[in-house]
DNA sequence: GTGCACAACATTGTATACAATCTTGGATTC
DNA sequence: GAATCCAAGATTGTATACAATGTTGTGCAC
């Protein structure tokens, strides 16, 4: 759909977010991005406004585009979404998995593993994202991938704002495809959103655990504060 | 999150593709838009790509934007989407519904059935659409809008293709409506999967009445012939 | 007459230049 | 010393110019 070039900088810059080389808040400067990948603004800014478009960025008008930063209330309505989505992923892909897409998630599941074992801690991030979307994928239904891994990428950026750094989560995948394998599509559909609980459960929402990163938001209540307080 | 003037030029082609002022495979040329609109390429060209993400043009590099034409397989793929999300939402909406978010929709349904009657057409069926788009926005959870906002656009292009012009589903809207204001999930909730159901199913399916207005499409089977006929 | 090569054209892709806007720093005024 | 205004800088938004690519038409060879 994209010229070449452009889908090699697209992936580029959404790794780096997601591996959080570029954390949320931070601006995407057009020329400085141009220069790291030796072309003009043109292609990248195709590309930062892509990524705008699926909410991965923020762009402020004349000011700049900004790494996204979710608020807990967006993260919530995030993994709602993927609650809905991969619920009828399951169900659907319980009835007609083929042994090639079985075989494809189960090497994704043992490569996981070797990475969790490996220390490779953003290696089995991304591996856990891709069986989620390799499951979509074997729905046979487009939007279905599409959508999901819009949300996907979103969580990488939740998880880096509010979840603690370890990942234990790796035999829910196991059971999930045992599950489907078996063709219960009750018992898979019950797994998928335990799973899916359980990442968000694992995350900090209580209020005080909240890291907006805007320094509006930060310094929102101080304004009453100054000039009232002693300076030395 | 666009500057004011791309999002103006969004619209209106957005509109003239859904009005079916722009059919399906039509060639959306940078050079005669930026004309029309009187800019320069630039704004056009960030449209025409926004268009293409939500996959209501198709962009062929080096040769062109086209009005998307989504094949029959597509087109069923963009209902069980719908069906997924709607779902979702009507089970949602059903536990706070505002008296104003009531409101807004009785006088959508309202504004319809005016139309309708008043023969705009056009205007009736984009009411249709704003039903659905407005209920998602009283579930509180942007992605379902989101989302649903590029499927129903998609629709708009799928009924152009395969549907009948008249368009008569307007009970339903309010069958609805009257099942969420009483709370009554699964009633809402099974008429609204009938409701696309219906829609689904008025559009002409079946093999011979597919229009891929793609000519390699068109002349597939013509190779073997030429040259076999009596050309006088 | 048919098939192929090459040139002209149309259209998109990329780079650059300039305009619009926001932010920041300093000078001026009180 | 504090507040305000204005100018300089930084960054994005838009327009234009040029390069790359695909399409179409024409002429030549056979």
């Amino acid at each position: 759909m994209a010229s070449p070039q452009e889908q090699e900088i697209y992936q580029a810059i959404k790794q780096a977010i997601m591996e959080q080389k570029m954390r949320p808040n931070m601006q995407l400067v057009e020329e400085g991005l141009a220069e790291s990948f030796g072309v003009s603004r043109t292609p990248v800014r195709n590309v930062v406004r892509r990524l705008a478009a699926e909410k991965l960025v923020t762009i402020i008008p004349y000011k700049g585009a900004f790494v996204s930063c979710p608020t807990i209330h967006e993260a919530r309505q995030v993994f709602e979404m993927r609650r809905v989505i991969e619920v009828a992923v399951v169900r659907k892909v319980c009835t007609h998995l083929t042994d090639e897409q079985y075989q494809l998630l189960a090497r994704l599941i043992q490569e996981e593993h070797q990475a969790q074992h490996g220390g490779r801690i953003f290696e089995a991030i991304r591996i856990t994202g891709d069986f989620h979307l390799q499951l979509a994928e074997a729905s046979g239904n487009s939007y279905y991938h599409r959508y999901l891994e819009e949300l996907v990428s979103l969580s990488y950026v939740i998880i880096a704002l509010y979840g603690e750094q370890k990942t234990k989560c790796c035999d829910d995948h196991q059971l999930i495809l045992n599950a489907i394998r078996q063709g219960n599509v009750d018992i898979a559909e019950r797994l998928m959103i335990e799973h899916l609980d359980e990442i968000e459960q694992a995350l900090h929402f209580e209020e005080q655990y909240e890291r907006p990163l805007s320094l509006t938001d930060i310094f929102a209540n101080r304004r009453s504060r100054v000039g009232s307080g002693s300076h030395s």
